[in-house]
DNA sequence: CGCATCATTGAAGCCCTTCAAGACTTGTGG
DNA sequence: CCACAAGTCTTGAAGGGCTTCAATGATGCG
């Protein structure tokens, strides 16, 4: 709820333009039809839903710092867990063309939002249409992710699983600036991401623990040895589902 | 390779405007940028790549007739689903914006497709800003389908599973006027898409065919009890990926 | 007719689930 | 500061769903 104002405004102006950089949005002076927008900022507590299932709210919503994940709770009581977003990921802009039922998105940590009003962005698209490209290389990303969440659950034991998704955490975050080897996921939302009971997600942890992959240090998730971790999961950094990657795209629109 | 010309062309685009209406885009007029693009026919025999791994191709490709799915094999030689394709469906939209790796279409049987080249999408977008929101929304549907799929995997039975695998692609070739109750997939497909081995899908079959919801006069797939299968499945309509139910949307950029 | 692909069946066994109970951690209020 | 509650983590035992292997029967195609 609390507003700041000034320094930490400019951080959320730079993260959002590094993030369309990224997807290949070059505009420098348009962005500023955005940066009014984000001022708007808003914290919540992990647990606490950042947007209700069924929710429809008149902005996008970008999330400044902190871990969220989009999810959906079943008739049974069991949530699967989607995705993963961090620091500069949108967490609502499918809302904008396609209302989702039964669709959430919950903090995992402490989280700082920004808020980007719909018809802030109706006028930005409007007078930059390339942006909607971008908006749509956005879509393109998540589904990517979803794909790669989907077979890491349809194809992979319950170890290679863990520790797969261990390793995109691991890559997400260093890919914002995030050093940290803990990685701050409960066992059972770990378990509602890939799948499995949090009993069994348990006995693998503790298993990634006695192989020296995961630090024994804490009861937290703490990578002791990276490496060791990618091979166990067969990972491929390849497979990156982050946009941080994919800098040198272009605007095709813009080009030609 | 045979191109056809005349009557079918108009069947191709009437195919591609009732798409584009029910993705909110009603331009008729600047429809016609594009009807040329879809002249070039190709025919594609169950089996064979539609879009190969790899593959950069300068055009996107529409499936006109036919049934195609999104897949990927992996160095196990294991091969999985992420979604099936019907007649109007874009094959290889995602390629336009962010190209993938290992990612294949292929035909599940006949298919004709056309093809529409980037640079007649380039100036198509340049034109007309809508409709980059409606491939955006394209790919939001895509997620959409592929987090279903994601579920049914995750948190659902053998017997579940293929069930509302099975209701789906009902109900999807219902939309698009397919009465038949026989579904063109094998148990070897099927497999694939739910994440279970053949032999046990084999096994799931004959369930459902001695529960009735399957008929046991032939080796297809034919649905006897769609009321049943949707019970068995927890079938839901409201879940249904298919753009055909939102054609009430609008573009928002052009109301405002 | 022979070959390739798909469907079917059986047996053995492992991976993971479920249930149940206890230990540890954290935060909250008295 | 302690007690309590809530949530997470941990451990064991029992069982079932699904996999793997292997072999045989059907179907269709050149």
């Amino acid at each position: 709820m609390g507003n700041v104002a000034g320094a930490a405004d400019a951080g959320a102006l730079s993260l959002l333009r590094r993030k369309l950089a990224s997807l290949g949005f070059h505009g420098e002076y348009e962005l500023r039809c955005l940066q009014d927008g984000v001022a708007p900022r808003r914290s919540v507590l992990p647990g606490k839903d950042i947007v209700g299932a069924g929710d429809g709210p008149a902005h996008v919503t970008v999330l400044l710092t902190g871990v969220a994940c989009l999810y959906q709770t079943l008739e049974s009581g069991e949530r699967q867990i989607y995705a993963f977003y961090y620091a500069g990921d949108f967490c609502d802009l499918h809302a904008y063309v396609a209302p989702e039922r039964d669709l959430a998105v919950g903090a995992l940590t402490d989280c700082t939002l920004g808020c980007i009003p719909y018809k802030d962005l109706d006028q930005a698209i409007k007078r930059h249409p390339e942006l909607a490209i971008a908006w749509w290389r956005v879509a393109m990303l998540e589904a990517r992710g979803i794909r790669e969440r989907l077979l890491n659950v349809s194809r992979r034991s319950a170890l290679e699983r863990v520790a797969h998704l261990l390793c995109e955490q691991l890559h997400r975050r260093k890919a914002i600036g995030i050093d940290s080897q803990v990685i701050p996921l409960t066992q059972i939302e770990l378990a509602d991401a890939v799948g499995l009971s949090a009993v069994h997600v348990n006995r693998i942890v503790q298993e990634l623990r006695n192989l020296g992959a995961l630090s024994r240090k804490c009861r937290a998730i703490e990578v002791a040895n990276p490496q060791l971790l990618q091979e166990l999961a067969g990972f491929d950094a390849k497979y990156l589902t982050a946009p941080e990657m994919l800098a040198q795209w272009e605007v095709k629109t813009s080009s030609e």
